[in-house]
DNA sequence: TAGACAGGAA
DNA sequence: TGAAATCCTGTCTA
């Protein structure tokens, strides 16, 4: 019997899946699956996906109930279902919508009621919640409107997500329109999609939305889905993201495409602290303060200014003090735009209570089907151990292992190779260690930006690879941050840090904005070190959103 | 008043 | 698990 007639995918009792890559139903799967399941490994035969509450919580609240779920998994499953697997996604998934908050006839006041008696004793019982929740009668609570945020991380860390309805305020109404010509001069239209994005968020006004997070992918126009929810909305809003650079570039984008003066817009940066109808702040004045002890003085940012909406850019970054802010001011209209919601700190049920559900959520595969973004091919290069370096290697502690085996000289052959291969593209070379690429940088004759390479220079460099004056330029983890870098089609990671798949992202986010030609990225690895366990990691974010991750072990023989 | 630079933080 | 980058504040200089 042939494999291909066997069905992808297979559903396992501890609620992990199993995707067979290699299915012909694999791709169709995977879409039907990702609502409500979270990819976990994706070696090159067989993904594993993982069940969980959060993933299903976030499918409920977008409308997924059990019934669609089981029989999702019913049609791809290749053996029965376990029972015990559909039981606890119908029981799970049942708790969404059974905790509902909303506003009373008292404006300081909201209230909370449980639709079944069961969980209404437990959570009568429940220590942590006396103080916060005052029983009433028909299975309702009473809180404080400032508990609002406290009171809905608390049950989640119970076990039970809350459908917020409390009303949202309104902010200071601004109003402003799109241009039909930006001021650069080109047409500017909205796509479906960004329409999409924004309307989820928006909807009709009703009890429930006006908060969330919309998951779109790098170089698909976050900063154009966000701007439409400004339009819609026309109040005063505070844009929050994570670099100076992104600051700049969000103030640009507003001049360029909406009717908002430049002096109308605010910057709150290390620099200026200036606050204006719209104001755009970088996450690292909010969480700056003398020291350890004190408070932080600019959370009043959150306060003045009467926000009718808080756009929290790259939410997966977002730091852990600005969920407590977050959580004090639940009644303002707040969107969280990220190309993933996985965070490495695990904080993704903060995101989750206090900025909101996933409302939105783009497979990448689609967009460069569309041709919105460019097809990515990622290709991970094996190579063996530098023969001088086997023997420091073995008695190297942990440690100096992963740097030797980052700084394995073969590399330098493989990139020479590459380089010949892509002789007319513009080709970046990425590495974490600033030793081992000024070598490189040495050895192919390519300048070099690091992070003490000054501003001048390294817009002098950037001009030049943008005139295609010069066709390669190596660069350190400048890379990650640096919002200027210039597009580029092909990429080359000779080293990387431990297995960040948010790194990973933003690298090859780098390369991916739309342009006629497909980017290519490799990754090179040395053969049977730490660097491969590491590599299993940075894998998981590329696949899950439709790429292909090639694996191609490379003989040294070849590149004497 | 802008810049350069050192030092701390996460 | 470690190295390298960022941003912010404060101080000094011209």
């Amino acid at each position: 019997m042939n494999i291909s007639e066997f069905k992808p995918l297979i559903v396992q009792g501890d609620s992990s899946l199993l995707l067979d890559v290699h299915n012909p139903d694999f791709e169709s799967a995977r879409g039907d699956i990702s609502p409500f399941a979270e990819l976990e490994k994706s070696p090159e035969h067989m993904h594993t996906y993982k069940i969980t509450p959060l993933s299903l919580w976030n499918a409920a609240s977008a409308g997924i109930n059990h019934e669609k779920i089981s029989e999702i998994l019913d049609n791809y499953s290749r053996f029965p279902v376990p029972d015990n697997v559909k039981f606890t996604i119908k029981d799970i998934i049942s708790r969404y919508g059974k905790l509902n908050l909303d506003k009373t006839e008292d404006d300081m006041t909201l209230s909370l009621t449980v639709d079944s008696d069961m969980i209404y004793m437990e959570l009568s019982a429940q220590k942590s919640l006396k103080t916060l929740l005052r029983p009433v009668e028909n299975r309702m609570f009473l809180l404080k409107l400032l508990d609002r945020g406290i009171v809905k991380q608390e049950l989640l860390r119970l076990g039970y997500p809350v459908k917020d309805l409390a009303p949202l305020k309104d902010g200071d109404p601004y109003e402003f329109s799109f241009r039909e010509v930006t001021e650069s001069g080109r047409v500017f239209g909205i796509r479906d999609y960004q329409k999409e994005a924004c309307s989820s968020f928006v909807g009709n006004n009703l009890p429930g939305t006006g908060f969330g997070t919309l998951v779109l992918p790098c170089g698909a126009g976050k900063t154009i889905v966000g701007m439409s929810i400004m339009n819609k909305l026309q109040t005063n809003t505070l844009i929050l993201t994570t670099n100076v650079a992104a600051v700049h570039q969000w103030i640009d984008e507003l001049v360029d495409k909406t009717t908002i003066p430049r002096d109308e817009i605010g910057e709150y940066t290390g620099d200026k602290k200036i606050i204006k109808p719209i104001t755009v702040a970088t996450y690292q004045i909010l969480v700056w303060r003398k020291n350890k002890e004190s408070d932080f003085p600019h959370f009043d940012l959150f306060r003045t200014g009467n926000w009718g909406l808080i756009i929290y850019d790259e939410v997966h970054l977002l730091p852990a003090p600005v969920f407590k802010v977050t959580a004090e001011i639940q009644a303002v209209r707040r969107v969280g735009l990220t190309a993933t919601l996985i965070r490495e700190d695990g904080a993704e049920g903060d995101v989750f209570t206090l900025v909101g559900p996933k409302r939105f959520d783009v497979p990448w595969k689609q967009l460069e089907d569309k041709g919105w973004i460019a097809t990515a091919y990622c290709h991970e290069i094996r190579i063996d151990l530098y023969e001088d370096d086997k023997i420091k290697y073995a008695i190297a502690d942990k440690r100096s292992k992963f740097r030797i085996a980052s700084e394995n000289p073969w590399k330098v052959s493989i990139i020479k190779k590459l380089l010949e291969k892509h002789r007319d593209d513009q080709t970046l070379v990425i590495g974490q260690y600033v030793d081992q690429l000024v070598e490189i940088a040495k050895i192919i004759k390519a300048p070099i930006i690091t992070g003490k390479t000054a501003n001048p220079e390294r817009e002098q460099i950037f001009e030049k690879f943008k005139k295609g004056e010069v066709k390669v330029i190596v660069v350190s983890k400048v890379a990650n941050f640096a919002i200027n870098l210039p597009d580029a089609s092909v990429a080359i990671q000779v080293s990387g840090t431990f297995g960040s798949r948010q790194e990973e992202a933003q690298r090859l986010g780098r390369i991916l904005r739309p342009k006629e030609k497909d980017s290519q990225f490799y990754s090179i690895i040395t053969r049977h070190t730490t660097e491969e366990t590491f590599s299993a990691n940075r894998q998981k974010f590329l696949t899950e959103q439709g790429y292909k991750y090639n694996i191609e072990i490379w003989n040294t023989k070849d590149l004497m």
